[in-house]
DNA sequence: GTCTATAACAAGATAGAC
DNA sequence: GTCTATCTTGTTATAGAC
């Protein structure tokens, strides 16, 4: 706390976390544009004005750093809500959609990630496995606390999820391929019309 | 069209095309299981039992070796159909989901190739564009045959399209991740259903 | 905390023998 | 048609100076 504490001690912590902050930052960058494959650390470290051994400082390992990547990126989307256990109307979630379509790199690092990830042995495949359960799950009960047992479309919230997640997820593969073609967050609620237009009545009881 | 002909002309041709399928099916399992950049030649070689060199006296390059596991690839699902301009009903694009699931190679090359192609300069990133365009309109006109201007679940065929080949796609990623947790056919069926069960008839002209 | 030097590989591609 | 040998480049990671 004193005056002459730059240099070290807290002063020099916070920098440290600046630091890292930067070097995930680029990181996601790097990764956006070339996967995580063909992310060299060089090209991570040259974006933040350092050699590839200095960044190597910060994070011993590309894997660590993929890591750290992966981890920041949580706290910006859904998987954060569905972290701390919060439900979102749909409303809300048509919203992050059409925040997502400003913000291309966000996506990206989503999209080749998730498919990167796919393959054998990939450091980021558990992770993958975890979010999309988690996801899912989230999904399900905030749609029952929005509509109960059944959507208005006909489908149970379990069955809604899934489905949800694969719009999202689906879309955001066609728009960053062709994003004039594609109109995402239209698109994104059209099928949310999908699920929340009532169903007509038919010889089933349950209508009156 | 000698019986001498053996070891030169047309049957050294056929033998030719023979060694090509092969290593083109190599290929497209070592893509699989390491994505495009993380597959080497050398796996790809050692798998029809060549060398690295052997290898590139059949595809001078990694990227004609690529562009033909995409040549090849294309005539086993809907882009074939796309490509030949047959409709399909929704029925018989359930089945193919069904038939995916049955087939997890297949489907994971689509899906490691969709997500990397994303990248800067990436190869595939024009086959992926057109080939989406090519099935959106197709799923469209496949639509429109069927259920006319506007299905029954409220959207039209243009909207459909879209959403159908997404909720593929991305249903297609979370059963990678987690085959056990997603039944990829059922989910797809949950949203045909959503697309093709008549809407309740409200104020809006169009009922009677 | 960041650098230079370098180890230790692995990649795609070419040349040329057989 | 397939091989061995080799070039060139790029990769992650370590050692140690400053």
């Amino acid at each position: 706390m004193t005056a002459n504490d730059r240099g070290r001690g807290l002063g020099r912590a916070i920098r440290s976390e600046d630091r890292k902050a930067e070097i995930i930052q680029a990181a996601a960058e790097v990764i956006a544009e070339r996967g995580y494959r063909g992310a060299s650390l060089a090209a991570v470290a040259e974006r933040v004005g350092l050699t590839q051994q200095g960044l190597l400082h910060y994070f011993p390992t590309k894997e660590a750093l993929l890591i750290a990547v992966l981890d920041v990126r949580d706290q910006w989307d859904m998987a954060s809500a569905a972290l701390h256990g919060s439900a979102w109307p749909l409303e809300m979630i048509a919203g992050l959609v059409e925040y997502n379509a400003t913000r291309r790199g966000v996506v990206q690092v989503f999209t080749v990630l998730a498919g990167d990830s796919v393959t054998e042995d990939h450091p980021a495949s558990g992770y993958f496995k975890e979010r999309y359960a988690r996801v899912r799950e989230w999904g399900a009960r905030s749609l029952r606390s929005e509509y109960g047992d059944v959507l208005p479309g006909g489908l149970t919230p379990e069955q809604a999820a899934p489905l949800l997640v694969a719009v999202m997820d689906g879309l955001q593969t066609q728009w960053l391929h062709d994003p004039e073609a594609v109109d995402m967050p239209a698109l994104f609620r059209d099928f949310v019309a999908l699920l929340t237009a009532p169903r007509a009545a038919d010889g089933t009881p349950g209508s009156a």
